[in-house]
DNA sequence: CTTAACTGATACTATATTGATATCAATTAA
DNA sequence: TTAATTGATATCAATATAGTATCAGTTAAG
């Protein structure tokens, strides 16, 4: 079972390129180089984060995408809803005969309970936060690139 | 982003038909019919829960599947991990440049985490308690057909 | 005012995963 | 002996994921 997909991975990769280079326009093919990332699949995702107004863009030359949204208002589950769908984990386990009381079925709420505790753990991770953390590490092992 | 994927749903249903009828055997096209689930698919499930000795069978007429181990012992994490494989976030995030120092890699460490709290989650509820809750919730609301 | 570096939009292909069905041999209670 | 069953696979269909290609429109810079 594999939480992130590529296009979640992608994104979160590319928005800590652009919130690094926070107020200056970056290119989809320089993001693409730097982080290893399929040119014009990441062209579809920054398309995508733009439409959710987590980023802009400028058209032509020395154009590109910079950071709209605060990094730290940027968590992993919208990210994850965005690219892979509202976080669920089963749409209704058992048929309704069985249920016959959906609104207090017991199994339904555990469900639930499990969907709001994976949801909020994520909601944790900020893009803002996962770049302090990076940049923390980078200080105390130098040696590694930087992300910018 | 779905967790639970049909094979994980079926076999949890499967599961709590055989908890419910603890110590007899039940056929597989009885399971199916009773919970919905497409025979041949189940048959395939049934037969994986054996390898992982989670039930027992028995050939021929009359034959059929019984529970093996504690329902309560049998957690959703495990299912999880038999059908859809083990739970993890993200292989790597990030490119080796980044993380020069992969053990003590702080996004590392978030994910993991987070896997750990996803897994946890999981690992609290088992079919023996799903079970009894669905006996409680099937007293409380007797129009509501028994599992078994 | 032309050109090259860009984004916008969309169509397309390939591969993997998920979900479901089909077949046939072996077993066993009646 | 027969019908109801599991064991073991093979096959297929649908969907999701991952990646590529194309072309039109925009714009800074020479
Ligand atoms: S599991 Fe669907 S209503 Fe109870
Ligand atoms: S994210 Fe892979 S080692 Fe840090």
């Amino acid at each position: 079972m594999k939480v992130l997909t590529k296009n979640t991975d992608y994104a979160i990769r590319a928005l800590l390129a652009l919130a690094a280079k926070k107020g200056s326009y970056m290119s989809a093919k320089s993001i693409a180089i730097e982080h290893d990332i399929p040119y014009q699949f990441l062209r579809r995702l920054l398309q995508e984060m733009i439409r959710h107004n987590l980023i802009v863009s400028k058209e032509g030359v020395r154009g590109g995408f910079m950071m709209q949204k605060d990094p730290d208002e940027i968590t992993v589950t919208q990210l994850i809803e965005i690219f892979q769908g509202k976080v669920q984990v089963s749409e209704c386990m058992f048929r309704k005969q069985i249920c016959g009381n959906r609104a207090n079925c017991v199994l339904r709420h555990e469900i639930m309970r499990i969907e709001s505790v994976v949801q909020s753990e994520f909601e944790k991770v900020t893009i803002g936060k996962l770049l302090r953390d990076l940049e923390a590490a980078n200080q105390v092992n130098p040696t590694a690139a930087t992300i910018s």
